[in-house]
DNA sequence: AAAGGACCCAACCGCGTGACA
DNA sequence: GTGTCACGCGGTTGGGTCCTT
């Protein structure tokens, strides 16, 4: 099947958008609804493909977006997330109310990847690298990839739900996005995933699970990540082992100052040896401390418990 | 102060996919 | 079943800004 163009690309404008573009738009928006993207640049009177637009509204205009710098534990999650979905910016997104993928991406990019080299962790898989580059990885246990694709699984359907749910119900204040993923994680659902989570616990204990513990998925690993990131910072340009070393690591310096200045060590767990630890932060990652990020919008949790 | 490099982010491009005729 | 349309997504790029030398 041909790829059909997204729009006629005669006489339509490119580049940045100006001021009274970004008006025009959001106007039309406003009082029709954006309805048909393709549609909409000419009953607007915009000189800009429909997919411009959609970028446009979406990345930059719509009413919700939330701008300024991501905090630590906007980061945190980012980091987290990323450990479980990789680089499905759009269903990380949905998990950080006001933020957009595109913003996400630019994050991951800029800072967050540098930040993982920094620490000599692999920012594809969270693994540590080794001495002759990433952990090569053994096949995680059918228990861990069973996790791996539920937490996936969930997190997808979370995505829709938000997404489906802001369409409806614009963002209230106090209440934000992540009191889906509370709620959902309050539910059956996230009961069973605990059932199973503890059931799995008691039979890795064995040294031969413990074995197979240790190769780490990627959502164990980003459990260590998250887990303790200070400690490794300070000394960052020792830890920097399997990356260009004329990376400045400024984004983990910021990084430890923000932990310094305004986390209380004690929140953070210590990193343990990255063999069956890891493991054990993914299998603790929601039930213990690692949800601390989320403490915040505990508040209105216990308005969904009730549900 | 100026030049060059690094960083940041808005915007674009092209692919995948669901809906529909 | 097939082709087209429309949209959403992830990867990439271009240019402005900041920083370093």
């Amino acid at each position: 099947m041909g790829r059909t163009p997204c729009c006629d690309k005669k006489g339509l404008k490119k580049g940045p958008w100006t001021p009274e573009e970004d008006e025009i738009l959001i106007s039309y928006i406003k009082k029709n609804g954006h309805g048909s993207w393709r549609s909409l640049p000419k009953l607007a009177g915009l000189l800009r493909c429909g997919k411009s637009c959609r970028l446009r509204w979406t990345n930059y205009l719509r009413p919700d977006i939330k701008r300024g710098p991501f905090t630590l534990e906007e980061e945190k999650l980012v980091i987290q997330l990323h450990g479980i979905l990789g680089n499905r910016w759009a269903a990380i997104a949905s998990q950080l109310p006001g933020r957009t993928d595109n913003e996400i991406k630019n994050l991951w990019n800029t800072h967050l990847k540098k930040r993982l080299l920094c620490m000599g962790l692999d920012p594809q898989t969270h693994e540590p690298f080794t001495s002759c580059g990433p952990a090569i990885k053994a096949p995680a246990s059918p228990a861990t990839r069973h996790m791996a694709q539920w937490e996936s699984a969930r997190l997808e359907a979370e995505a829709r739900l938000s997404r489906e749910s802001s369409l409806f119900n614009p963002p209230t204040p106090g209440k934000s996005d992540n009191d889906y993923f509370l709620r959902i994680w309050n539910s059956e659902v996230g009961d069973s995933f605990r059932k199973f989570n503890q059931a799995d616990k008691t039979t890795r204990k064995s040294p031969a699970s413990a074995s197979q513990a240790s190769s780490s998925t990627k959502c164990g690993s980003v459990s260590a990540v998250t887990a303790d990131i200070s400690p490794n910072l300070a000394g960052c340009s020792t830890t920097a082992r399997n990356q260009n070393e004329d990376t400045e690591c400024k984004s983990c310096k910021s990084y430890a100052e923000d932990l310094n200045a305004g986390s209380d060590s004690s929140s953070s767990l210590e990193l343990e040896d990255s063999s069956d630890s890891t493991l054990q932060l993914l299998l603790d990652f929601p039930i213990n401390n690692d949800m601390s990020f989320l403490e915040e919008n505990m508040d209105g949790y216990a308005t969904y418990s009730a549900m």
